[in-house]
RNA sequence: GGGCGCGUAGCAUAGCCCGGACGAUGCGCCGGCCUUCUAAGCCGGAGAACCGGGGUUCGAAUCCCCGCGCGCCCGCCA
């Protein structure tokens, strides 16, 4: 992003839809009323719906009030039709195969959109501010090594979602859960509060590490995360080892462990998992650690409150739980548990005293979580309600992402780690940059590549619906062609490099274009313009519409849609060198193109490049 | 066995929530385009009656039912 893409301060955010949609709605009623048709003018504004391309603008199907109005839908589209008088924004009005079209004028929808984005720099496709706060929590990986690539689809997915928030006017924060309490933060210090000496060979071995010091290119979160499969392979196996382990877990849990103490490992290897997030360009807004939960009494109180609740159950020897039958948990498993028999609080007792820590501070609270947590959000929700909570998290679960030859295993070995993905993409990328600019000084390559790489691996895991189970290939992921990042980057370098021989200097592309005034739109638009404008136009629903379904991978279509509209664009026509009567408005177009491919690629979270 | 999700050209995906006017896109395949704004691109072509079967409807990839296949889950783990 450049510093040109701010918005400028005091202007509205605004949708070239908007007012059309309202206006068709009113100059359709008074004619659907005179055919005797009642109903609201919300109910007409769901109605309308773009028509396909050619034949309308907006496009009315009258089926469904063919029968009530006793007339044939073809019939009653016609006699609807020629009741409405144009308008400026629709000069024709038109009715075919039972549907009532809208036909805008173009030119001042060209016009206007132009404007729209030109005047919005940075700030086009937003909404306007919402009232309400919201959390996003997301990724929550436990520290116990490097991040997998199946559980970057967490990341991708949550930190869009973020982004496409703050974009609609959302006051979002986002937060990661740190796990450091249990059995898998206990293993850690376990294994870490003795000198590599001392440790058990077979797990030394196998830890593969290769002296007593880490070398200083290792980050943290490999170099501790080796051990940490060995080790929990160890404890299945040895007794005694799994009683000093259970040991460890209880005094770390009384209290009696200072948290610096074993925070340390969970703390370093995070800050390793964040190095790879920050190169996929995702970070949080804070960090809450599940012991606080355990050390400052808010468990111990909400369990009193679910006590309370017509919903809690206490089986015969002790352990306690909610009814949680109606959240959907299986008859013959009905309880959502938050304390075992010998007094220990589990994890959902955390995670209750979590969600409602996150309820009394924000309106909304979403989740994003894996598929196999589905059931146990079901449970929290239970548990949620039990304590007095009338709002409920919304839920955003993912499929896993899967190798060829199966599931991804940290035991098994058989795993993808994200900083080896975006590495290879990296090194990839700059094979690629080099192959075609040789003029580069090598640093710009090598930032070229990492934008390159790192947006690749981003948008093809967010290009996918979060439901769907994604087979991880190397060649698909790190293809730089299609329908990938790079091919939107390229478009935006594209627009870029014609901005620059405009007029901007030779290191910055020309931003600022007088908006374009009715009279600079050429009397008729070309087809490649008319489709790149209309592309242009639907940002502003779009982010919206995701804001509110929360399907985040339409944004990374949508951003190929706009790199394949206006790449046809420039490559059909030409804009630097074409006649003075539709040089500005090329111009006004290209640089229009640019922005909202800034702008689509910052709501996904990928560099927008002016070179590569 | 039960619950939830998914099933669209050789492969990978969008469309399904809110049924509508010709099923879209990418990879791969076939054929073109670098002496004019970077070929990570563009143009043209072949390729699917949308898992199967019923149903609702003027109209179904989209809604309902029954199958089949795949994924995830069904712990006093997290």
């Amino acid at each position: 992003m450049t510093a040109t893409d701010a918005a400028p301060s005091g202007k509205l955010p605004t949708d070239p839809w908007g007012p059309l949609r309202a206006r068709a709605s009113e100059m359709l009623r008074p004619s659907l009323e005179h055919a005797g048709w009642k109903g609201t003018v919300e109910e007409l504004a769901r109605v309308l719906e773009p028509g396909p391309e050619g034949k309308a603008d907006l496009a009315v199907p009258m089926f469904r009030w063919s029968k009530t109005l006793g007339k044939r839908p073809d019939d009653l589209a016609k006699a609807i039709a020629s009741g409405i008088t144009p308008s400026p924004e629709f000069p024709r009005v038109s009715a075919e195969g039972g549907f009532v079209n809208f036909h805008m004028d173009l030119r001042a929808f060209t016009s206007t959109t132009l404007r729209m984005v030109l005047e919005g720099k940075g700030s086009y496709g937003a909404g306007a501010a919402k009232a309400g706060s919201v959390c996003v929590e997301h990724t929550s990986a436990n520290p116990t090594g490097p991040l997998h690539i199946g559980r970057s689809r967490n990341t991708v997915i949550g930190d869009t979602l973020v982004r496409v928030l703050r974009a609609a006017g959302w006051n979002v924060v986002s937060q990661f859960y740190v796990d450091d309490v249990g059995r898998q933060a206990a293993m850690l210090v376990w294994i870490w509060s003795k000198p590599l000496s001392e440790w058990p060979p077979q797990i030394r071995e196998a830890s593969h590490l290769p002296g007593d010091e880490r070398p200083p290119g290792l980050k943290a979160d490999h170099w501790y995360g080796r051990a940490y499969p060995p080790t929990a392979a160890y404890i299945k196996e040895h007794e005694e080892a799994a009683r000093s382990l259970a040991e460890l877990s209880a005094r770390m849990e009384s209290g009696a462990m200072p948290k610096e103490e074993y925070r340390k490992v969970p703390k370093e290897i995070l800050d390793g998992i964040l190095s790879s997030l920050a190169r996929m360009h995702a970070a949080f807004d804070e960090f809450v650690w599940e012991s606080d939960f355990l050390f400052d009494g808010s468990v111990e109180r909400v369990a009193e409150k679910v006590r309370a609740s017509s919903r809690y159950r206490r089986t015969d020897d002790g352990a306690e739980g909610v009814d949680a039958t109606d959240f959907g948990l299986p008859k013959e498993a009905p309880l959502a548990y938050f304390r075992r028999a010998d007094g220990t609080y589990l994890y959902p007792a955390r995670d209750l005293a979590y969600h409602l820590q996150k309820f009394a501070r924000f309106d909304r609270v979403i989740d994003v979580l894996g598929e196999d947590h589905k059931l146990h959000a079901k449970g929290v929700a239970a548990l949620l309600e039990a304590a007095g909570e009338k709002r409920s998290a919304e839920v955003l679960t993912y499929g896993f992402i899967n190798l060829p030859e199966g599931r991804m295993t940290t035991r098994g070995g058989r795993v993808v780690n994200l900083d080896d993905v975006l590495d290879e993409a990296h090194e990839r990328a700059v094979q690629e940059v080099r192959k075609r600019r040789e003029d580069l000084p090598s640093e710009e390559v090598e930032r070229i590549a990492e934008s390159v790489g790192s947006g690749a691996v981003r948008f093809h895991i967010l290009r996918v619906q979060p439901e769907k189970p994604i087979v991880f290939r190397w060649e698909e992921a790190l293809s730089f062609e299609g329908k990938s990042a790079p091919f939107v980057q390229y478009a935006h370098a594209r627009a870029c490099s014609i901005l620059r021989k405009a007029g901007g200097s030779e290191t910055s592309p020309m931003l600022v274009v007088p908006s374009p005034a009715l009279e600079q739109i050429p009397p008729t638009l070309h087809p490649k313009e008319e489709a790149l404008v209309r592309t242009l136009s639907q940002l502003p629903g779009l982010i919206a519409r995701v804001s509110e379904s929360r399907s985040v991978h339409l944004l990374a279509l949508y951003a190929h849609e706009v790199a394949e509209r206006f790449n046809e664009f420039y490559q059909e026509l030409r804009v630097l060198n074409s006649e003075d009567e539709v040089r500005p408005f090329r111009l006004a177009l290209t640089c229009a193109a640019r922005q909202v491919l800034a702008n689509t690629l910052a709501v996904i979270g990928v560099d927008a490049l002016e070179r590569m």
